[in-house]
RNA sequence: GGUCGCAUAGCUCAGCUGGAUAGAGCAACUGCCUUCUAAGCAGUAGGUCUCAGGUUCGAAUCCUGAUGCGAUCACCA
């Protein structure tokens, strides 16, 4: 639309001899209820015209229609001024534009990105908020790659501390030698297991406390099994070889899980980091902060440096035994990530309770003089709440990812069959779809929102099928497919017909948005935008599909051509989805 | 209490840097499969965009305040 703006400014010279910028014309999609494509708002270049807005909308139409040949016709209402392009101009842009080999990939922009996301705890399996969690990361992983940016996924394993030894002590103590294999259950489960286990025990002592009259906050220090699991820790922190064996065991037991669980998800990494390699880092930057007088030494030891000027607390860093807290060995992995990488940027994908924790992280960053301190981002978003409230692990209130990709595959599975349009798939075929479709509709499901709402699951309504779902566009994908395979179409010259009908136009303009959609989503970490254009261009086709015949077209130069416009969607539907790493099916 | 975020149809959500009569889906109701896949299309109904001020030619959008909901304010991570 850059022809259009500079005609724009040089009708604004020419008719009213007032100069204005390119920047300054905002050209818009013109509102379906109104004649045309472009829409540009004349009200606030009335003062520099002299004249009304009708009179000004209308001047510039005139102009426009006798000086540009791409604008084909023009009508004024009020202060707007509604273009209509030329069918030649959009064959053009879809020749040029959508048939380009690198439509929707973005150029290279010579940025590196590292996108931490998932960083799950090794001491239970994933759930609801997790599934979020990591589509989202992979997402926007997927859609700065498509912006032109170089990615690093990043997974930073939170596989030590206090609670990765409670489930170790309780599967120790009442376990009874139970492995994934003479349990026949997933090793992250069976870890959570124990988890859950140590919880119940816990209680239990610390009921008993209670009993004895002890307070309840000596009652949850006392309790032995704390003290034991915090002697482990100790144990751990020194090398000891038994609990080192152990913890080394357990978490095996739930990397294999994870990498089941991620497998399904579709999601993966390029780079690792666990805690227990990262949680000591961090020191030398207390030490620098001290020396550069950002931190200060209270009298106890600890280390601690003052926000308050910047509206946030006072915060500790360092302990007075000298021992790192959560922010020291964050601030540690930071440089050690920078270092390694050398990244422009550096995104984490974490939920929004930590809000606060980020704000500081970065500002101490920046404190200290990171150069590199401005393109941390913590990409934000909202809890997955159930009707109930929060989802917590140690009460069972959670609804667990492997749990629900199953129930989406069977709900897919149900779905599909009484539509009995897949009675010819072989076994492994129906298998491969309804993983896709069930999958489809919970990933589509969890990015079609703004990553910073938080989201409402009810486990007692299914997940939907229709309408504004990953399987509509799937089955538009398909359906498309169907078509081409029908008409035998290959690839290859294109032929223009003289006159596109207007549902071709419509589709083809929104097909022509396809890169600014990528380009703005990135900009936002937000693939929810990828998610409503998907949506958007299925509903459009299936609107051209239901209007135009494509088959039974008589001129064969206009069923080429809507057999390549159909091709073109349903390439384009398939990059919107594989951003949203979904996948979509040649028939279903 | 301080700080941060959110508030749009009965429900779930869109609404680009302020622009026309606020849009979809689900649920409800009506039509459309002897013709390219009906997981579809077309239509009806459903709204004082939480409230009150302000800025502006023009506000769901920006500013201030209020209300409601959530998060956070640990020598936990």
């Amino acid at each position: 639309m850059e022809f259009l703006q500079k005609a724009i400014v040089k009708a604004f010279a020419d008719v009213f001899e007032t100069e204005i910028s390119a920047t300054q014309v905002n050209l818009e999609q013109t509102k379906k209820e109104f004649e045309g494509h472009v829409t540009f708002v004349v009200f606030p270049f009335v003062r520099q015209t002299k004249k009304s807005p009708e009179q000004t909308a209308t001047l510039l139409g005139q102009y426009l229609q006798a000086n540009c040949q791409e604008v084909e016709s023009f009508n004024v209402i009020k202060g707007f001024l509604n273009l209509a392009l030329t069918d030649a101009y959009w064959l053009g842009v879809f020749k040029n534009e959508v048939l380009a080999p690198d439509f929707g990939q973005l150029p290279k922009n010579g940025q590196k990105v590292m996108i931490e996301y998932s960083s799950p705890n090794t001491n239970k399996p994933l759930h609801l908020g997790h599934v979020r969690n990591n589509l989202l990361g992979f997402a926007v992983s997927n859609l700065l790659k498509s912006a032109g940016f170089e990615v690093i996924k990043a997974n930073l394993v939170n596989d030590r501390g206090i609670h990765i030894c409670k489930s170790m002590l309780a599967w120790q103590k009442f376990g009874k030698g139970e492995t994934p294999e003479n349990a026949g259950l997933k090793g992250d489960h069976l870890v959570g297991k124990y988890y859950v286990v140590f919880d119940q025990e816990y209680k239990k002592q610390i009921n008993e406390l209670l009993g004895q009259g002890l307070s309840e906050e000596e009652a949850k220090k006392q309790a032995p099994l704390i003290k034991e699991a915090q002697q482990m820790l100790l144990k751990w922190e020194q090398g000891d070889a038994e609990v080192i064996s152990l913890w080394k065991k357990m978490n095996g037991w739930v990397y294999a899980g994870f990498d089941e669980t991620y497998k399904k998800l579709g999601v993966s990494f390029d780079k690792y980091y666990y805690e227990s390699d990262t949680y000591l880092l961090g020191k030398d930057l207390v030490e620098e902060g001290l020396q550069k007088g950002v931190f200060f030494e209270k009298a106890d030891g600890s280390v601690w440096i003052d926000l308050t000027a910047d509206g946030l607390d006072e915060k500790l860093v360092r302990r007075a035994d000298g021992t790192s807290v959560y922010i020291t060995q964050d601030l540690g992995t930071a440089q050690l990530k920078y270092d390694e990488f050398n990244c422009d940027q550096s995104i984490y994908v974490v939920g929004n309770e930590q809000d606060y924790h980020f704000k500081v992280l970065f500002l101490v960053l920046e404190k200290l003089g990171k150069s590199w301190a401005k393109g941390l981002y913590h990409l934000s978003y909202g809890m997955v709440d159930l009707p109930s409230g929060k989802m917590k692990s140690r009460e069972g209130t959670v609804v667990d990812a492997d749990d629900l990709i199953e129930e989406m595959k069977l709900t897919a599975k149900e779905k599909t069959e009484a539509l009995g349009k897949v009675d010819h798939f072989s076994d492994e075929e129906k298998d491969q779809l309804y993983q896709m479709i069930g999958l489809g509709a919970l990933k589509y499901f969890l990015l079609k929102v703004e990553p910073k709402k938080r989201l409402l699951f009810d486990p007692n309504e299914s997940i939907d099928f229709q309408g504004n779902t990953g399987p509509f566009i799937q089955y538009t994908h398909a359906r498309i497919k169907s078509v081409l395979k029908k008409a035998g179409f290959v690839t290859g010259e294109v032929s223009f017909p003289a006159q596109l009908g207007t549902t071709e136009v419509e589709l083809l303009q929104l097909l022509s948005r396809y890169p600014q959609i990528v380009e703005q989503a990135a900009k936002d970490y937000n693939p929810a935008a990828i998610a409503n254009f998907a949506y958007d261009l299925a509903k459009t086709y299936n609107k051209f599909y239901q209007t135009e015949s494509i088959l039974k077209t008589e001129h064969e130069l206009v069923k080429a051509f809507r057999l390549q416009l159909s091709a073109s969607t349903a390439q384009t539907l398939n990059m919107a989805m594989a951003i949203l790493g979904i996948e979509v099916p040649e028939r279903m």
